[in-house]
DNA sequence: AGTACCGACTTGACGGCGTCAAGATGTCGT
DNA sequence: ACGACATCTTGACGCCGTCAAGTCGGTACT
């Protein structure tokens, strides 16, 4: 039993109980899901009282608007360390998507909190300002991808839709998955579908005119 | 007060009781959020006793996944009236992406619970099925307009893309919101982003070439 | 007509939950 | 040495989901 958690937990009075607390807390949504969790289960496994984690977080939404801001900061690092070094905006933004899906991967319970809005409270500074920090990320990436490559696409909506579709992909990709083991098709990865998504929507991108031009059929 | 749901308390022993049950736990997630839903607030709303929901539904889970359904017969036949009698499949996919937004304007509450997984039974038959056939109606316009415009097009990815964007984009809308009003920013409605989406996306789609690396050629 | 049955609820009890107030305990500046 | 303070613990409250047992009205059979 030499983990940091026990280690922490022996010298209470100043482990980092917040931190621990965390910890557990992603332990518990892995375990027994978002829906089941519970502050006391939370508190049993980090050793301390049932109340402890209120004291610290106030309730139940502030310990996982905690989480989730530790997501956004994963997030953020992980999709700029993606990003970092390809000057193509085009292959950039393919190494961003892949990113992305692997943090969904890695941290699904962090995943599983961020856009959860009734049970975190997305109106957090320290939340709202990781997440801001994370699609800064992205949409300076779309930026450049059209100033090389089509100065006529829409930043905004460019930016929404990648961010949208991966989003979605990561909501969506058991049920893909569970489609196509019914269909007796070989399930495709998030891997996979985050790659095909990134070429189809580049496509789009690269062709994409003003909105005014737009032809209404 | 004579709206259907008092006249069938009044005849309970056979009024409708899941109907009443379903309506009432629509209410209870508008009210509070889906998190802090109880069916003891759902049999209070219907005026009976606290055990009733159970009984019909056997457990919180059942209740939700029968509402989830409901939500996905709604999805299919209002993006099947959205896309009927529009013969280009491209317009049609435009129509369809506005549908699928309608919908989730409209029906909020069903939204929330037709891809958390967590809350609902994602393998009930009943379910599956009704999501299935939402999916085919968005599968076959895309077909259409592989084969029409594009017969290098990779349905499947292209149908899911589709799908994962719409859906992203009702979670993330709220975030989006946000962020025009912090910067001072006039925000867009859904129904807007789905327009810029659908547009983009159909881009990408009439442009898409076959995927350069295919294992399987 | 009587009665046995059955589906549709109600009642009551159980343990687990979040949260709050009050108490304990270790730490640190003085 | 000691008091102030942050950090936790303890105990209590009411609400929750679920289950077992009971109630009650209709229906079908004799």
């Amino acid at each position: 039993m030499n983990t940091p958690e026990s280690l922490a937990a022996a010298s209470y009075h100043h482990g980092d109980l917040p931190h621990v607390l965390r910890a557990a807390a992603v332990e518990v949504i892995l375990d027994k899901g978002v829906n089941s969790f519970s502050l006391r289960e939370v508190a049993r496994r980090a050793g301390v009282s049932h109340a402890a984690p209120g004291y610290h977080f106030g309730d139940v939404r502030g310990l996982l608007t905690s989480v989730a801001t530790e997501g956004f900061e994963t997030l953020h690092a992980e999709i700029s360390r993606a990003g970092a070094g390809i000057d193509d905006p085009v292959d950039r933004l393919k190494a961003i998507g892949r990113g992305y899906v692997r943090v969904a991967v890695e941290y699904p319970a962090h995943c599983e909190l961020m856009f959860r809005d009734d049970v975190i409270d997305a109106d957090d500074p320290a939340l709202s300002s990781a997440g801001i920090a994370a699609y800064g990320v992205l949409e300076s990436t779309v930026a450049a991808i059209a100033e090389r490559y089509n100065p006529e696409l829409p930043l905004s909506d460019a930016t929404r839709l990648c961010w949208s579709s991966m989003q979605g992909l990561v909501q969506l990709h058991s049920k893909f998955r569970h489609m196509d083991i019914g269909l007796g098709r070989e399930p495709q990865s998030l891997d996979e579908h985050a790659e095909h998504f990134t070429q189809l929507i580049v496509n789009g991108l690269l062709a994409a005119k003003p909105r005014a031009a737009r032809s209404s059929s």
